[in-house]
DNA sequence: CGGTATCCCTAAGGATACTG
DNA sequence: CAGTATCCTTAGGGATACCG
């Protein structure tokens, strides 16, 4: 369980030191992957439950087709979510978080909880810290 | 303390729906700046203690002193990080994380360990993804 | 030391059109 | 419906030089 021990059996694709400040780790990449400005608004409505691609774009306001794919995609193969191919009339596709998957969206969940609840906060802050010229 | 209180003395700013989801909400805003690829990263080093601009700078692999200086900024204005300059010589300026910024940094500080720890189920399904033409 | 300003280039990302 | 492909525009971001 412990990252550490990846490297044990001589992994050679492992991270010898495992840390987000490292610009090379696996877990710096996982780290981007999950924050990204799209994905991380995916995780937290895959974390309600299943998905489809059009519910999705729906739901994270702003997304293109394009961002959202590339999106779902880059977390599909990071082991975070799983694509599901429903063939019938008319086909659909589902996505849902894997055992990983959830844990991340759990977390980025709470993080969302907080700035929801403390955006007046912020709001006041940004007045406070007057207009920007650029 | 509730987010959704903010609108109740009439200020005009405050949302009316607070929701990550939404692209013209606070919080959205909020949330992408504190995930954003260096203020993330420099919200959990700060999370550590006060740091300079350069022990930041060391601490972020991979960071420029323009997006750090950036990212530092838009963490000032949100309210989330305090900037010192000490008037001496050398001179040096300070950076510290206010009581909301301590609360967003130890949240991502726990998405972080979360994927340090798991760093190795990612390359594995890295692996088990199969190489990318692209 | 700790930035800001400028230049410049790459890549993120939107719109549209087309396919399984 | 759920994408992929193409095109095109914007803006992210590095390098360099310079200021407080």
């Amino acid at each position: 369980m412990n990252a550490h021990e990846t490297a044990e059996r001589g992994d050679p694709t492992a991270d010898l030191v495992t840390s987000v400040f490292a610009s090379a780790c696996t877990s710096r990449a996982a780290f981007e992957d999950v924050t990204g400005k799209w994905a991380s608004l995916a995780l937290i409505a895959l974390g309600e439950g299943t998905h489809r691609f059009g519910e999705l774009r729906r739901r994270v306001e702003g997304v293109s087709e394009k961002m959202l794919s590339q999106a779902l995609q880059a977390l599909e193969r990071d082991g975070m979510v799983t694509r599901t191919v429903v063939t019938a009339i008319p086909p659909r596709v589902e996505y849902d978080l894997t055992p990983l998957g959830k844990r991340v969206a759990g977390q980025l969940r709470l993080l969302a909880d907080l700035l929801e609840a403390t955006a007046g906060d912020v709001g006041k802050a940004r007045e406070a810290f007057g207009q920007r010229t650029t």
